[in-house]
DNA sequence: CGGATCGTTATTGTATACAAAACGCACCCG
DNA sequence: CGGGTGCGTTTTGTATACAATAACGATCCG
């Protein structure tokens, strides 16, 4: 969308993720309309993409609030993007050019040297990550398929930014994108997909563990 | 959304599938203002929703056209759709009660029975097949998962509703959904999986001869 | 004292008017 | 004759006012 709606969303996203708000807490589209200096129409647009990736729901009777992700929420959302991006990395193994294969070499070197920094620097590990695993998905080159996973993956890695990884979990999966690199260079589908999918279910359980094990609403209890 | 919305939703849907207008047909929200008779307001919530589905699609400037489904975006969109529900009737197997089983076995009797007529109702038989599909999707119990296959599901069955179904197509679809209740039954999710593989991608081919072979625009060459 | 009902207020939904941007066409210049 | 430029028209984006609906609380009746 265009400049207010686009920057509407922008704005209240930050907003959300600051954790300035407490799940489950009301929000109306006034007050979002003076947070971020547009009027109610743009906001709405905005509204509808954050109702969209889950990150705002509505009550039956339209009511707006800021979602909680309880715990199954985040195992299923982990689920799905396994299966997804396993499928992504299969067809990626396809279809990758030499020049891409570089391409993400590159990407995953810049990640590596994040990681070797003192302390790690995790922002641009993130952003590092972020990149390889969107250049695969651009390379499956199925349009349904990025829409769906970028819903997915954006919302919860940028939930908790501040999340503590351990240098190993780091190290690691600078291992596992080397090894995803040396699958795609084969142009092997199957081992490309069995990399991603450890991949995936490794930073689950990192995830989960940093989480803690019990159920409930996921909210703000770290902070 | 509420009234206003839901019926310039429902009504713009309709005049899409309808064939009335032709895939890249430039639409403009005046225009389906007029034919729902609501304002624009409302028809552009229509229209975002619409565009979430691919029935419309916007030019990098914003234009609105109504949108050409390639034999490649079939093709995607089958394969995903395989994808997610062979994961929801896994999990459907996992979870499904005795009564649930039990309703899916009246769905698939009314199916049955809409073959049975001559000529077969091949309405009924859609909606008892949406119906059949819809109950296993829930009862994979995964929000997300239900959303995502809407989205998919919705979009290309309808859209061409006149599509010939040759009577043994029906009668072997009958069958694949005694044999998933046979794995529901069975509580077995591996061949609920399996069975839900096959009776989609026979689907596919089943579609893909209807529509003929060679690639391009899908459009309404037929008509 | 419990509970339903009505009126008030808060919130979302819709219509309309206006602003910004994009398209198309004529015109002009090289 | 070709291509770019400017202007009127079309189309989308935004703001605002108003209508409809839901939540809340007070009041009234049993």
């Amino acid at each position: 969308m265009s400049r207010a709606s686009e920057q509407a969303y922008a704005r209240i996203r930050a907003h959300l993720l600051s954790g300035e708000v407490q799940p489950n807490e009301q929000l109306t589209e006034d007050r979002l309309a003076q947070i971020t200096g547009f009027s109610r129409t743009p906001v709405r647009d905005a509204v509808r993409r954050l109702e969209d990736e889950l990150l705002l729901v509505r009550s039956d009777t339209k009511r707006l609030f800021v979602a909680d992700w309880s715990r199954d929420d985040i195992e299923e959302m982990f689920a799905l993007r396994q299966m997804l991006e396993c499928h992504a990395a299969e067809r990626a193994a396809q279809r990758l050019s030499r020049e891409k294969i570089t391409q993400l070499e590159a990407v995953n070197h810049a990640l590596k040297d994040a990681i070797a920094q003192t302390p790690p620097d995790v922002a641009r590990f993130l952003e590092a990550n972020r990149c390889f695993h969107e250049a695969i998905v651009d390379a499956a080159d199925s349009p349904r398929l990025g829409q769906m996973l970028g819903k997915l993956v954006e919302a919860p890695v940028v939930l908790r930014t501040a999340r503590t990884y351990s240098l190993e979990d780091l190290r690691q999966s600078a291992r596992d994108h080397d090894e995803l690199i040396a699958a795609f260079a084969a142009r092997d589908p199957d081992w490309a997909r069995a990399v991603m999918g450890s991949h995936l279910r490794r930073a689950f359980h990192t995830f989960a563990r940093s989480v803690g094990p019990q159920g409930g609403g996921a909210g703000l209890d770290e902070a």
